[in-house]
DNA sequence: ACTTACATACCAACTATTCGGTATTTATTC
DNA sequence: GAATAAATACCGAATAGTTGGTATGTAAGT
């Protein structure tokens, strides 16, 4: 359905052009503080052809989050942490190359649909639905591997798959916030190094170390 | 300085009542979703009021922060986790606590200053000051426990304390963000379970990893 | 002919902030 | 300790600018 448009062919489409726009400003700026006209200059459109693919501000937060769930969902499938024959080695290559991306300031590598997410999740549900199934479907595509190397090496732990995938995100996000209160980035990959080290210590061990109580890290439950 | 008002003696100051109003409503909508009048209406004062005791919503944002740094900080310095004996298990305690404290809904559960930086890190230096100090202003308190109980168990570790304490309120915010995504407080429990396993696990096994990982919780000296 | 993709002008509601005023407390003076 | 002065705390209507959204029109593609 997008069409190139003839007034501004280089620029692609109007609709896309916002949604870029949308990626860009409300990751700095924040999805309430981001205006209509904001995301009219920035994408170089009136808000005549803003109002025209979009019917309201919350649908064009519901499109950005499923727009950066698309771009995102593409970028993560070409990567190259898929390579690796070990799918140990391919959760470590994923948790390398998200330190790697964050690069330049927050509002380039800090993730829309997490900063949208605090802004919306209790006064705009669509976006917060649109919000969760970007992030926890990122979270998916790494539950596989992580079970892969489960099976692998034995483990037989009181934690799921897609529980530990579930939680590389959270402290993904939680280090993005750490770097935008500070403004450093290193802030960040610093949390991401504490997390590649949880995943050796867990797959370090076997899980069959009979006799040793509270060998996993789990609690030990007291006798 | 402040002081009961005659007016509404019971209730205690209008500054103080904005600033409560201010914990409990931005935290639901956002620090630019929320209006003056929002506010105004919630603290039960007139905007004179507000406008007496902070001369702009930027000034009332970072009161805001620094009046959750206060309660926030002496919530924690009262907390039951300092009692343990040994740090290890202070730190312990720590978690356990930064758990059982999710309760309710995630506006009751989750961080004023965290939800604050995603929005004004770019567009209000000043509130962003004030949130980066609250946040590494706690997670400084953590880092005693954490140094002596490296120190105990002769942990020399390529990791400090001071980035270890970081590293939980990364994971801390960033679970607070997956529960509002989903709406759901089990699955912040569930990343605070893994902090809590990683941190086992990097106490379990002393430095000098001679032969066997580390059976014992019982501190090894290291040569 | 008909739909899609824009453009322009406009608006009603809302926003943060201002400001002249009153009430209440504190400080000072007698 | 009464009277008075000076702050401080609060009130609420008015304002100027911004906001998301609309109404209406036009040009291009099919």
């Amino acid at each position: 359905m997008p069409r190139p448009t003839k007034r501004h062919p280089e620029r692609g489409d109007a609709r896309t052009r916002l949604l870029e726009a949308a990626r860009d400003v409300i990751r700095q700026k924040g999805f309430t503080a981001t205006t209509v006209d904001d995301l009219c200059k920035a994408a170089g459109v009136t808000k005549g052809a803003y109002f025209h693919h979009f019917e309201s501000k919350e649908a064009l937060g519901v499109a950005a989050a499923q727009f950066w769930t698309e771009t995102t969902g593409a970028f993560f499938r070409q990567a190259p942490y898929h390579a690796p024959e070990d799918p140990l080695d391919r959760v470590r290559a994923y948790v390398d190359f998200r330190k790697s991306i964050i690069e330049g300031v927050p509002a380039e590598f800090t993730c829309l649909v997490g900063t949208m997410t605090q802004e919306t999740y209790d006064s705009y549900p669509a976006i917060r639905e649109a919000c969760a199934e970007s992030i926890f479907g990122h979270a998916a595509t790494l539950e596989a591997d992580i079970e892969a190397a489960m099976k692998e090496r034995a483990i037989s732990a009181d934690w799921t798959a897609a529980s530990l995938a579930r939680h590389t995100q959270a402290v993904l996000q939680g280090a993005f916030i750490l770097a935008k209160a500070t403004g450093d980035r290193e802030i960040a990959r610093e949390s991401v190094d504490h997390l590649k080290r949880y995943i050796e210590l867990l797959f370090d061990r076997p899980s069959d170390m009979t006799g040793a109580p509270g060998r996993l890290g789990a609690p030990a439950k007291s006798t």
